[in-house]
DNA sequence: TAAAACCTTTGACCTAAGTCAAAAAAGGGA
DNA sequence: TCCCTTTTTTGACTTAGGTCAAAGGTTTTA
């Protein structure tokens, strides 16, 4: 299992722990295989543990009774996902569906707080990463609300080019309908925006290869978030 | 200074701790006093430390260039804020500013990774406040994006009703304006929304006290978020 | 390679909710 | 108590974006 060790060194959860400590995560992780499509949990059930992603695509996302989504997170390799239920003692607050073939870890809740309350360093490590999750919700509700759907693919776009260290093409990581949930609106509304950016000469599209044709009329939008 | 131990035993945030846990972490905070309308931090503004509130009201916010705010939180005695820039090392992601006269504590970031460092305990209390924010953001973004406004005010009712034991009669924590402001939308939607709740019967407006004519017509507005 | 299944786009239409303006009601000093 | 300020409500109007339906495109599979 090289794969396994590499991935949790590699995991900002497990910064600086020593080569031994990485030893003791890694005995008690516990490989998990999922298909495309495959739940992982769903809100409302009980959390004895959390993830890592290994490899593949995991899609965080609530979903109303009349079946519209919203789409909280997509994780890939090396992200930690399901550890409100594991500090919190309440059942999972979303639903967790793999997007593509995936290998997870699984990190059982007991074992895991013995863990943290031997390693200080655990704790604040996984202290950052609630604060950071945090603060992506902060965007994500200031997004939902105070900006307009074209403000929010203009963040997204921006965010993208930001995390694939491209300044000119991005390329879409989920399908647009998906990308339309993530952003709160729907396919229909997203292909419209889609035309009027490319209209407006701000971006153009192909298939899932955006041109970031202008980078400054992009950031406006999505600061104003109003057309 | 007898409130300030009171309050430091009666926060969750330090439940389980010895007495003289508590009192090592009633040293390391710091009083501070402001007047209504007094702005704590604002967005952006770098993090020593974090708060929690012994008297008064907190009002956590985003503000859009157009002056529209967003509230994420309002939080009264006993609630711990700020604490993503102690973990994360960043910036605060939000703003903060007294909605009334108010007493808090401040909690040096050093001193208190210090003492989270010594005291796995209070780590572990600490990850549970995070995960229970995480929860209610997830609940927040769903508001947001899968209800309409009838939805997201028939939510906040039941919630009031829950955190007040009332399951009649509701009062009202804040004003209409800024009620409009945490449900994401403006005070003029809001008072209509309120007329026509009342039309339907399912509640009866004085000023800032709502009765609850119809849970059961609420609790199902609350849930398929659409009238 | 054809056919099926799925994804994306386009068009016509509708509606929730925002904007602007003004009136009404409620608080808050002096 | 009265006046001034702030909050809330009401009305007329506009609009972003959702709904429904159908037409292209792609991709998968048999």
């Amino acid at each position: 299992m090289q794969n396994k060790i590499t991935v949790i060194a590699a995991t900002p959860l497990f910064n600086g722990l020593s080569p031994s400590q990485l030893q003791e995560i890694c005995t008690i992780s516990v490989d998990r295989f999922y298909e495309k499509e495959n739940t992982i949990f769903m809100e409302g059930d009980d959390g004895d543990g959390f993830y890592i992603v290994v490899s593949g695509k995991v899609k965080i996302y609530k979903v109303a009774l009349d079946g519209k989504e919203q789409i909280l997170h997509i994780y890939g390799s090396g992200h930690p996902f399901g550890e409100v239920p594991v500090f919190s003692g309440q059942k999972f607050p979303a639903n967790a569906i793999c997007l593509a073939r995936s290998h997870l870890l699984f990190f059982p809740r007991i074992a895991f707080i013995d863990l943290i309350t031997c390693h200080p360093s655990l704790a604040l490590n996984m202290l950052a990463v609630l604060s950071m999750r945090l603060r992506e919700f902060t965007v994500q509700i200031e997004n939902l609300s105070l900006k307009e759907v074209p403000g929010r693919l203009a963040s997204y776009l921006l965010y993208l080019s930001d995390e694939q260290d491209q300044r000119q093409k991005v390329h879409l990581p989920i399908s647009k309908g998906q990308l339309a949930s993530l952003l709160g609106t729907i396919p229909e509304t997203l292909s419209r925006i889609f035309t009027k950016m490319s209209q407006q000469g701000l971006i153009s599209v192909n298939g899932s290869e955006i041109m970031l044709q202008n980078h400054y009329g992009i950031k406006g939008l999505s600061e104003s978030g109003k057309i």
